[in-house]
DNA sequence: ACCTATTCATAACA
DNA sequence: TTGTTATGAATAGGT
């Protein structure tokens, strides 16, 4: 489109093929927002670069504009309503998974001695209290066994084998299928 | 940005500004796809209208870098595999799902009538025969109540009262959480 | 990463 | 709405 424009065509020069490729997916995020900011539209953009990164933008939450897209999409005419509100229920579970995993995410790190700058010192204060406690707990394990507690009994799959030991609930909200 | 360069905030003259959406989207979609071509990249495009229209642009099925997304966010460091699986797992379920409604969709057009060019004589057939024992099944059902058939059991909730009358099947594929 | 000659996108107008 | 055009933006190739 410069000096001779280009075919619209796989570029075969990996090095300019990857200039281009950042130059013009700053354009497109740019473009997105321009178009979300002037029109008041709803946009999402989900880039991945051939190496798997990913780049994206959206103009608000995109599990929102995810969750609207499968509401939206085959929506019009004699589509039935169930499978839409299961997806979006799927959508809304996905979000609150992220959102889960970034408070999993942030507490760990807090019980690991990282990103404590923002704490107050009660916080503080509560997070070395835990920690204690969790000394205390497992230096109780490491007595000879006396059966003090009761471990639950817990499905041997792996599966979800990294999820259940904490402390917070998650609302999926599947709908009543096979699962009275 | 042509002729007095615009300010970047919604344009309040509601003419010009459905014109400017319309054009920057166009030109969005049309930058996301060369994006794609040229540097072999995965790129998605959803955009809302203010009235809720839906424009979309995707490199390959839309669903497939969705769940490609959702695998990656928050994927880098200390998260369990798990969730990451989960997510994957439902939106494999929507996108089947979706696929599920096309073929719904078109089958249904066929038995009311429609979308039938394609077809050949033995599927006009097909549908013909089908069509014929519809109608003698609900002539049957007319008869005074015999107790042939013994309607199964039906959950009253109305959420996929919708779904479960078509002879196709969804795999949905959930992982075992609370149901066994 | 920084230039800049060009092509592209598009705001205003018709 | 669709089309035209003057002008600002984006960017391919080069440094």
């Amino acid at each position: 489109m410069v000096r001779g424009k280009i075919q619209m065509k796989r570029i075969e020069n990996t090095t300019s093929r990857q200039v281009t490729f950042s130059k013009r997916r700053h354009g497109l995020l740019k473009k997105a927002f321009e178009l979300s900011v002037l029109c008041e539209a709803e946009v999402s953009v989900i880039v991945f670069s051939q190496k798997g990164r990913l780049y994206e933008f959206s103009s608000s939450d995109i599990h929102e504009v995810i969750a609207r897209y499968f509401k939206q999409a085959k929506g019009g005419q004699n589509n039935n309503i169930a499978v839409e509100q299961y997806m979006q229920q799927l959508m809304r579970g996905s979000a609150s998974m992220t959102k889960q995993i970034e408070l999993l995410d942030a507490s760990q790190r807090m019980l690991l001695g990282y990103g404590l700058s923002s704490c107050t010192s009660e916080e503080l204060q509560e997070i070395e209290s835990q920690l204690v406690r969790s000394l205390s707990r497992i230096r109780e394990k490491k007595l000879p066994a006396q059966e003090k507690d009761i471990v639950p009994y817990r499905s041997q799959s792996s599966q979800v084998s990294d999820i259940d030991h904490v402390e917070t609930e998650l609302f999926i909200g599947l709908p009543e299928m096979r699962c009275s």
